[in-house]
RNA sequence: GGCUCGUUCGUCUAGGGGUUAGGACGCCGCCCUCUCAAGGCGGUAACACGGGUUCGAUUCCCGUACGGGCUACCA
């Protein structure tokens, strides 16, 4: 189908914060990509902000991608260790005549930008060596800037297409700032040539240093690796996805219990689809089906609905066993003193019920200790009176003596016993749910009581019968 | 402001010169049922607007509107 073999991509974060939902995105289509093709997935640490970079967000970044099982290839680069790489192909430039020093001050061009223009006006392009000379001598500081010739630069995205710039539209912008550092635009040249990179998979915020980073390939003489810009991922009200759309980082995704496996199959679904009705896949079908001619150009809302209930289908095909792993990575103190079998009844019963892992945990503490209080609205409407009392008393000692206590016997001896009484058995089930789990909703209450057991549902149910009905 | 990209149900999307414009989430209803879910069935809801081109445009072209991106000695 495609003739792409072994591509190598990169996903190349700033630790200046931790890893977001667009940013996990685009680490996700760049490993999609790579994997699908068979090929190499590496890190890259974009760290030579030093006044916003931090070690703290290196961890969190990558602890994220583990979570999310984005697996990066051979050592993460930190471009913070290869300043001298930058220096010495600055130096190259400024050799080949392809860059020179700029000795303008910055408050100067500051004042000199009037009307719609922002272009540096080029005062320093031609400088005669001795004027060179005579700035350096006086100590001047200088900047180093990229001559861009005239002409154009064009080049063919893999999603947006074929994209012209002309070249009047593009600064002589800076490559090594005054202090001698290398800019964003030069570094990320020079380390996707040392990386070999051959697919520059980022996002659309990229597209305009595109052509600039073009340049720099072409005025080093290195081959130009094909790119593919991704559309951004936008909030309700339609601007660009940020932490206050309560949407912030994968962590805390992870928290909220979300699986990991389910946050990527949302993520990939928004500006890519699968050519198919199915939405529902693990990581390895979305390596499988992943083609970058099926995403468009056009920006995604994030939707925290459809996320949820694609989390849902994930909770439904998984194994109880992954299931109770996950919970304890988010609490591990869940279920502690019960016995492993009794846990994974309990989840197969909740399963349908939970969304994400806090679910269960949040709907399953009668499973574990006695309710300490009733459903109001249930107790109201389900034990109204002293009748309901008595045909619970009469259904407990019936229980009392069963031996064989499994689902079936529980429930054939309910319905017996609500007709011997001319009763519906709605009107002894729900009282005895509220007695046993102190809400009105959940599992079959027959599994229920088969999983809680008959001296818990007895001990149940007595206390129910000295508090019910509340106030007569 | 300049450059640029986009616009199909509220949202994610399929489609594409002639279709009852398809699917999914959400919402509503029904079925199932001991509740809540899950599941099944059905319903609600869209081609931004104006001009062309054409026998015929939602689809192609041009404008307008609206939205995104970029416009740093950040990355």
């Amino acid at each position: 189908m495609s003739d792409v073999k072994n591509p190598k991509v990169r996903f190349a974060p700033s630790p200046t914060g931790q890893l977001h939902l667009g940013s996990a995105r685009t680490a996700l289509f760049n490993y999609l990509y790579a994997k699908h093709h068979d090929g190499t997935f590496y890190l890259r640490i974009e760290d030579t902000d030093k006044a916003r970079s931090k070690q703290e967000y290196v961890e969190q970044i990558c602890s994220s991608l583990e979570w999310l099982g984005i697996k990066w290839d051979g050592e993460p680069l930190f471009q913070s260790t290869r300043l001298n790489e930058y220096h010495d192909v600055v130096l190259t430039l400024l050799e080949n005549n392809s860059a020179y020093r700029c000795f303008c001050s910055k408050d100067a061009l500051e004042t000199a930008r009037v009307g719609g223009s922002y272009q540096y006006p080029g005062t320093c392009r031609n400088l005669s060596e001795e004027d060179i000379k005579l700035h350096m001598n006086s100590g001047e500081g200088f900047v180093v800037r990229l001559r861009v010739p005239e002409g154009e630069t064009h080049f063919d995205d893999m999603i947006y297409g074929a994209v012209h710039v002309k070249h009047e539209e593009i600064d002589d912008f800076i490559i090594a700032r005054s202090d001698g550092q290398p800019t964003y635009n030069l570094v990320v040249v020079v380390d996707d040539h040392e990386m070999e990179i051959t697919h520059i998979i980022r996002g659309e915020d990229h597209i305009s240093n595109t052509p600039k980073q073009i340049l720099i390939y072409t005025a080093m003489g290195y081959a130009v690796p094909k790119f593919a810009h991704l559309p951004m991922i936008l909030g309700q009200d339609k601007k660009r996805l940020s932490k206050r759309h309560g949407a912030p980082g994968v962590q805390e995704f992870k928290n909220e219990g979300y699986l990991p496996d389910a946050l990527l199959n949302y993520l990939a679904l928004l500006g890519w689809n699968p050519g198919s009705d199915e939405e529902i896949f693990t990581l390895d079908e979305l390596i499988a089906l992943f083609e970058m001619s099926h995403v468009h150009k056009k920006s995604a809302v994030y939707d925290e609905q459809k996320l949820s209930w694609i989390s849902g289908q994930h909770m439904v095909r998984l194994g109880t066993a992954k299931i109770l792993e996950g919970i304890h990575a988010i609490n591990a103190d869940w279920g502690q003193g019960f016995e492993t079998n009794y846990l994974y009844a309990i989840l197969e019963q909740l399963k349908q019920r939970s969304k994400s892992l806090r679910d269960f945990i949040d709907q399953s503490s009668y499973f574990f200790t006695d309710p300490q209080s009733y459903d109001e609205k249930s107790s109201r409407k389900n034990w109204k009176n002293v009748a309901t009392s008595q045909i619970i008393n009469v259904y407990k000692k019936r229980l009392e003596s069963i031996e064989q206590w499994d689902a079936n016997v529980i429930e054939s001896t309910l319905r017996m016993t609500a007709e011997e009484n001319d009763i519906s058995a709605g009107k002894l089930i729900h009282p005895t749910r509220l007695a046993l789990s102190g809400v009105s909703n959940g599992p079959s209450l027959f599994i229920l009581m088969a999983i809680l057991g008959k001296d818990v549902c007895i001990r149940r149910l007595n206390k129910a019968l000295e508090i019910f009905p509340l106030q007569s």
